[in-house]
Formats: structure tokens, C-alpha cells, sequence
RNA sequence: GGUACCAUAGCUCAGUUGGUAGAGCAAAGGACUGAAAAUCCUUGUGUCCCUCGUUCGAUUCGUGGUGGUACCA
């Protein structure tokens, strides 16, 4: 049976050092690089991402990375698109015999590709969506339990969402369409972790710096020629609150206070989320993020090639 | 130096007609299949600043401290 290159994913929560870690992996290994980041798909979204382009280089050598910059700013990207961008690039990297490297911090997004969620194309229907909203909740919930299993209560803890799930199963019942069927990859977890107080720590001097680095000037620029403030406030976190900054709803203080709260907030959730995979079954294997990178490394490829011999594919 | 007011959870503050106390924020834990940097759920014991006194009983009342704030010198 043709085999596929084990998939190295590389996860953590942000300000963690996953990028690095990749790309020293990559340059080890003859890889190539595929996000795994909600909001780095975006272009013109850089400091703010924490992008880090010139990360990408190691001594003189450009590491290939994919899935980064592939959308325009103000466009709504989702987890079924990047399931598909990622198997078609993911595939590519493969057919050239590179190393394939995920790399990332979006849990849903890391998973969806990694155990394969299945998941039907289905267009927005604006017209459904206008018919809907005059409808309660209760109603609405009553007309998604007829049309599917309600499997969790995240299709209806918001309205939004709620529509949308009747969207998505409407078109599946007037179309009948195929599902994608994508499969569960052969793929190797290793989690880059900081104790509490040292994550929190790391996160607020990144933010200092990048405050003081450009990122103000990046939202400013994107405000005055490429999105309104309301759009750009949908993206979060530094989108969200140097945006409500810069048009005068919080001072410098309040800005900075409350989105290095917002900050270590959304980490904690990340480690929730990849503690979750865990108990599903994942096996992550966490490296301490205060050993030297050489160390990492090593660590690492240790692992792998004892994964590797012992055919323990986890 | 004088006078007044304040001192309760990590922070901002309520409250107890005397029977040892609770909100918001923060924090922690959790959920998650089309916004996921999203969305949602759960969790509140702390020398009630210290001392002495009154009292069956003081965080609450009184005395004296200590610290803070404001005004007057």
C-alpha cells in the first residue's frame, strides 16, 4: 500500500513558539510548512497574526509555508474552506516528497483536517436566512430537530448559528449532495506548553512590543483602505480592540488592559480545546517551551523516529 | 499638626437594625463539526486593618493605634 509522509502537527497555544519550532523541523527534515491559523489565511493581517514572516528563513534558506496569505482582508473565510485549501496543498507537498509540517494554534481547524470531519458544501441563502429571522427560537430549534439530529447544543446557543444549521441541512435535503468523505491521516501531535504563569507572562510582553512596533499602524492603514471598523471588529482580539481604540470607544489604557485580558483568555481556551482532543483520543506530546530550541528539536525527532520503528501511529 | 471620611475576595465595591458576608470584573475548569482569535456553560472562605473594651456573641457599637483620601493650618 503506497504510504503517505506521516504528517508532523506542531500545536500550542499563541505567543508559544510554534512557528520556530516548524521551521527548524522543516529545515531539519526537508519540509514544507501548512498553517493551521484562522486568521493568518488573511493578507495585510501581519502584525496583528503574528505572522512573522522573516521567521520563515533560516540561515539564508527560505522554508516553503502554505495557507498563509490566501485570502484578502474582509472576505469571511471557514473551516470547510481550509479543509479543502489543505488537502489540496497538503497532497501537493506530499507528491514532491517533502516532509508535510502542520503548524498552528486553531484547534477546530487542526482537527477538522486531522481526523477528517465530513462536512457538505452549502451556499448562503439570503432569503432563507430573512424568512428565519422572524421565527423564535424555540421554533427554530423545532424546525433544525425535524430536519437532523441535533448532535450538540453549539447549533443553537446563537441565533446566527441556529440559521445556519438550517441552512446548511435544507440545501442538503434539496440537493441531495455527497458529503465529502476526507479520512483520518497518519499524523503525529507534539504540543509546545508553558506552565500558567510563564504563558501569561510571555503573552502581555508580546503584546507590549507589538503595541509598540506597528501593529497600531497596521489597523489604522487597513481601517483607512481596505474594511470598515465594523468587519475588522470581527476578527478579534487585536483587530477587535486596537479598532475600538482608534475609533475613540477606549483609551490607550483600557485598550491595552483589556485586550491582554482578551489575549490570555483565548490561550486558556486553546488549551481547553487541545486538553479535549486528549480525552477523544489524541495522544499530544507535549515539549516543555522553556528548553532550548536545539533541545526541542531533538526531543522531538527522537519521538518521531521511536513512533516510527515501534509502527505506533498515534 | 487639626478636622472629616474611608479600610470587607486578586481589583472596584455592596452588606450585616450585633449571630463571621455577596455582586461586578479578573481568575480557574468545561463544551465545541461551516465566525473557532467566534460562541456558550459552570465555579465565590475571605485573619471583613490591628488593639483593648461593652456583650452570651463584634466584621458591625465604643476607645486607642496604623495606613489612605480630602479639606483646614
Amino acid at each position: 500500500m503506497p504510504e503517505k509522509e506521516e504528517l508532523i502537527s506542531i500545536l500550542g497555544a499563541t505567543a508559544t513558539g510554534k512557528t520556530k519550532i516548524a521551521v527548524a523541523l522543516a529545515n531539519d527534515l526537508n519540509g514544507e510548512i501548512l498553517s493551521a491559523d484562522s486568521r493568518q489565511v488573511y493578507r495585510k493581517m501581519d502584525a496583528g497574526t503574528g505572522k512573522d514572516i522573516e521567521d520563515y528563513t533560516v540561515s539564508g534558506k527560505k522554508i516553503p509555508y502554505h495557507l498563509i496569505d490566501i485570502v484578502d482582508v474582509g472576505y469571511k473565510y471557514n473551516v470547510f474552506e481550509y479543509q479543502r485549501d489543505f488537502y489540496k496543498t497538503y497532497n501537493d507537498v506530499c507528491s514532491r516528497n517533502r516532509q508535510p509540517i502542520l503548524c498552528g494554534g486553531s484547534g477546530m481547524y487542526i482537527e477538522a483536517v486531522v481526523n477528517g470531519y465530513n462536512m457538505p458544501e452549502a451556499p448562503a441563502n439570503y432569503k432563507l436566512r430573512a424568512e428565519f429571522e422572524k421565527h423564535s427560537d424555540d421554533e427554530l430549534i423545532n424546525i433544525l430537530a425535524s430536519l437532523k439530529h441535533l448532535h450538540n447544543k453549539t447549533d443553537y446557543d446563537s441565533r446566527k448559528r441556529l440559521i445556519r444549521a438550517i441552512e446548511i441541512e435544507t440545501f442538503r435535503k434539496e440537493n441531495d449532495i455527497k458529503i465529502s468523505k476526507y479520512e483520518k491521516l497518519n499524523n503525529i501531535y507534539f504540543g509546545i506548553i508553558f506552565d500558567t504563569v510563564t504563558r501569561r507572562k510571555r503573552i502581555t510582553e508580546r503584546l507590549d512590543y507589538r503595541l509598540k512596533n506597528g501593529m497600531i499602524d497596521e489597523v489604522k492603514h487597513l481601517l483607512e483602505n481596505d474594511i470598515s471598523a465594523d468587519d475588522l471588529i470581527y476578527y478579534g482580539l487585536e483587530y477587535k480592540f486596537i479598532t475600538l481604540y482608534l475609533v475613540g470607544k477606549l483609551n490607550y489604557d483600557e485598550m491595552r488592559q483589556q485586550l491582554n485580558i482578551a489575549i490570555h483568555r483565548f490561550a486558556k481556551r486553546q488549551m481547553t480545546w487541545f486538553r479535549g482532543m486528549e480525552r477523544r483520543g489524541a495522544k499530544i506530546n507535549w515539549i516543555d517551551g522553556h528548553l532550548p530550541i536545539a533541545e526541542k528539536i531533538k526531543q522531538i525527532k527522537n519521538i518521531w523516529n521511536c513512533s516510527k520503528s515501534t509502527n505506533v501511529n498515534v
